[in-house]
DNA sequence: ATAATTTAGTTAAACGTTTAAGTAGGTATT
DNA sequence: AATACCTACTTAAACGTTTAACTAAATTAT
């Protein structure tokens, strides 16, 4: 027999709620005996509250979502687990979400993630189209943006990384160590991360007297494969590069691997820099300088500030006229492909 | 103000059974007019229904857990994303869990998820201990073991990978490229994987006429730095090796960047040989040979096998007499290790 | 001694659904 | 013409909690 809260107040001898209270810590009333009474029934009936008939009543059920576009792609995992590090923490679950950067599947988990009266949703969504805010405006409970900008009134809450000054720091690392023919294979420019590494690139040329030379600048996707392609791109056009800031790691990975099939040298030929610091970073051949993320940190402070926002009263009525934006700096990781 | 069936019944001039039913598609004998007044009502007010209510009554929340040890390991990744993949395709939404390899903190996500009534459970779980037999004795819903096998009557399913006959492949692989003095660096034998995979090196030698010699096998953790430390012991004993099975492909890199330290060439001077076959494999220097382990596949059929599960009316009563066991092989990668 | 307050509970409504059982009118069957 | 069976709904109970409002007894204050 499925034994609920009436088996064990049959058992103590005492109403329900009385037992629901010394469950749920408001006892102050409530006598030693009885206490150990309800517990001692709990304890022989080894008895764990439903948790989804008390959301019925109070309205919350404790859980979040997490919605990302691919837990497989190594970026993620470090996010996710800071994220649910937090939760755990406070004593939240999270649903978790892949989405392929698909905006579809993003409304469709959001609207699931609503019948399933989620307390709130950390997003990185995949663009900024009309229908996101559309989707976003629809969603009834508070929505957290993490990695990935973009603008709404509905969002509450966002942790960001900053990308420009990322871009600036590592491009501005390469000057410094000499090089002045400084190629850009970057993300698709439909990424505000990818338009936001641009300008920190174009920013850090321009502070350092270089002049900028599109031809030197080529898009493409976040991974290995355009690494590979973006260098041959560059190696079969006549303009000379001692170096190559990537969009992400994956891009630079890709292209170490196609300039040493071609015979260069690195750092010796060409100097290869990354964005990320990914776990691989640090095992390719040669090692990857990169400009690091702080990826556990942006998942564990997008629970924060999420359940700061779920436990603050006054942001109960999706009052969020003070939407909070948290912007992490990143950091230069010195190894050998410099 | 919040709305709910009851103000779409009232919307559409009908009673909330209609609603219900209309929603649930149990609408056999409803009146076409009836139906577009029903679905006009939710589309004026965007109802969406609350889906915890419903699994008050229905028992169901089609909400299963996801306990693995950790996320931003690259081995699992891959299982979370085959296991969301299922349950997405079937409705079901994952509760997932980092326990760490921490008993106590699998036990208490074993109970948070009871209380939130997941449906089921898949676990990659840490250990074969009493205390474990104990808790999932405990636990009311079905399990799933995935990756790690351990005996208990309560689990209704395993999907495990064959690694006994895994470490045979990969031995045999190595003996047919003409290696003869095989070491192994394996993880803690501790750990079920880990003595399956010591046997499948130990039949792979005796069927093929070579003699197992222990001062050749040693064990530590499955992870980088194991491998370095582990060749530096192979290394300071005076016993000859040509090549090295790893326990997995983290120890295998480990191993390959000490080898490469000490001036070995691989696969030249020595081969080495992983399992797993993770992201990292394919990328390190040289691309690692490796025993692929069908990750997404498990993932995936771990929740096709836990659905079912839940769907089928003569398993309801945790009657889960014929445990059903699926176990997948590996395959041989080749790269460029041996 | 009486009134006011505190203690230690209980009662009952509410949360938002699903679903078994009921019903009224219409159609088909004998 | 009476009976059975559909059709298209409605009614009301149930799911397992939480919590506001109530109460009876004990304690304290005046």
């Amino acid at each position: 027999m499925k034994i609920t809260i009436k088996e064990i107040a049959k058992e103590a001898g005492v109403s329900i709620a009385t037992v629901s209270m010394i469950l749920n810590n408001k006892d102050k009333n409530i006598t030693h005996a009885t206490r150990v009474r309800v517990l001692d029934a709990v304890k022989k009936y080894n008895y764990v509250p439903n948790a989804m008939a008390g959301s019925l009543v109070t309205q919350k059920t404790h859980i979040v979502g997490l919605i990302l576009p691919d837990i497989t792609n190594p970026f993620f995992p470090g996010i996710a687990r800071g994220a649910e590090d937090k939760a755990n923490e406070s004593g939240y679950s999270i649903i978790f979400c892949n989405t392929d950067d698909k905006l579809e599947v993003e409304e469709k988990y959001i609207e699931t993630l609503t019948k399933k009266m989620a307390d709130g949703i950390i997003i990185a969504h995949s663009s900024g189209s009309e229908k996101m805010s559309e989707i976003l405006e629809r969603c009834k409970v508070p929505i957290i943006l993490i990695d990935r900008d973009f603008y709404s009134e509905k969002v509450c809450g966002k942790v960001l990384v900053n990308n420009l000054e990322g871009a600036y720091k590592g491009v501005s690392y390469l000057i410094n160590k000499g090089y002045t023919k400084i190629a850009f294979l970057s993300g698709s420019l439909k990424t505000r991360t990818a338009r936001d590494r641009l300008d920190g690139y174009k920013k850090a040329l321009s502070d350092n007297g270089l002049e900028y030379d599109e031809k030197l600048v080529k898009y493409g996707e976040y991974k290995i494969e355009w690494g590979k392609d973006g260098v041959n791109e560059l190696l079969s056009e006549t303009r000379q590069f001692d170096s190559i800031f990537c969009g992400n790691d994956l891009i630079a990975i890709g292209a170490i691997k196609e300039l040493k099939k071609n015979g260069y040298s690195i750092p010796g030929d060409v100097g290869v820099m990354g964005f990320d610091d990914i776990y691989l970073a640090g095992l390719v051949e040669p090692s990857l300088t990169t400009v690091r993320q702080p990826n556990y940190k942006m998942g564990y402070q997008a629970m924060e500030l999420l359940l700061e926002t779920l436990n603050d009263p006054d942001k109960k009525n999706n009052n969020f006229k003070e939407m909070e934006i948290i912007t992490l700096d990143t950091e230069i990781i010195e190894r050998n492909s410099i």
